[in-house]
DNA sequence: TGCTTAATAGTACGAGCGTTCGATTAATTC
DNA sequence: GAATTAATCGAACGCTCGTACTATTAAGCA
């Protein structure tokens, strides 16, 4: 491996860490040549432009969220055992993140009303896991493990709810507790919504 | 009323709209005074300094949401009543503001992890709502509308993250039918959390 | 070791930021 | 209408930003 690749990997990783704390829109190159020990151009050149740079910082976001929730959870049988693990190791991660942050969902706020490939790149990012999970959800149902009349949209509605206000409680209030209302509220959805009783 | 406090409204009237859509951290000082037609020194006269005219916007914004969610919902009868009443309201304003966005949800991310008197005033006015919110569903329990077993705290949480999915939907997404689940959510927690039938 | 190419540093530019200050115009009061 | 105070402007300051250039140093290879 080249010199120059190994400098990219070691900037992106710092960037990444920045831009958890303070947003994608706050991640700025002085501040990681700070970080690095380098000049201001010398972590420019290593990027094209900073929305190169700010993209490359998603996609290695959505490589760690994959690698830590979503091949995991595939893992688990399909069906309700699968959903229940895509939730567990959703919270488990963004309890890990609550010291810096999950950039699905602040980057949402960012970008909600801008446009742009950066807000392209994160909405493509969040379809993507919501398809992961409506799949999940579409096979718990066609199992029999959930009511046949459900509708998968709000199962993946009401997790990513039950998701945005743990971020909200606990980073933002930093309210303890919000991971235990995340687990019974994901529980008595899925009691919710279980088969009828014959 | 003297010119001064009317265009000092007139500004504020502005930076709430323009704060709504970038954010509070989006306000910029030439950005207000481009559209007032006023120069900046103009426009920063107003207030001591932007942290100030943050903050001033964000009460703006708080005694908006007052008028239209808190106030109209108090009048409902106390208990379950009140507290349907309280998420309509609320569902019904954020679904207005999915043009403009929601200043506690947005300020939420973008204060998460920074500290100063901005974060401060926004913490106490979503403490305030939340405690609101607590207030009914107690009351809601006391007068036997809900199961006495359940936490308040868990219905606030639960509430909180079907108006903070319906944002992120349909304001970050803007999927189309978010307002509908956010309902049928409320629904079904309400009845999942009813009194035991005799 | 010497040559070629890659990687980094240094400097500069123009733009926008919040803020200060003195001048100037407008509104209010007598 | 004159005197006084309030409101606004204009220019400037120091800062940080992304980016463009050229020079310099380090790495990879023959």
């Amino acid at each position: 491996m080249r010199k120059g690749e190994l400098t990219r990997a070691a900037i992106l990783d710092v960037a990444l860490d920045a831009a958890s704390r303070d947003g994608i829109e706050g991640l700025t190159i002085g501040l990681l040549a700070d970080k690095m020990n380098m000049s201001k151009s010398g972590v420019f050149a290593h990027f094209g432009s900073r929305e190169d740079l700010q993209i490359e910082v998603l996609k290695l976001y959505h490589h760690h969220f994959e690698q830590e929730v979503f091949y995991p959870s595939m893992k688990e049988e399909r069906g309700l055992p699968r959903l229940q693990s895509m939730f567990a190791f959703w919270v488990k991660r963004v309890t890990v993140e609550i010291a810096s942050g999950c950039i699905y969902i602040s980057g949402a706020a960012e970008y909600d009303d801008r446009q742009g490939p950066i807000r392209e790149e994160l909405v493509g990012m969040v379809h993507a896991w919501q398809g992961a999970l409506r799949r999940a959800a579409t096979q718990a149902i066609a199992l029999g493990h959930l009511h046949a009349d459900v509708d998968p949209e709000q199962i993946v509605y009401e997790m990513y709810g039950l998701i945005l206000a743990l971020h909200h409680d606990a980073r933002f209030l930093r309210k303890p507790g919000s991971v235990g209302r995340a687990e019974i509220g994901f529980e008595r959805m899925i009691e919710c919504y279980a088969p009828a009783r014959i």
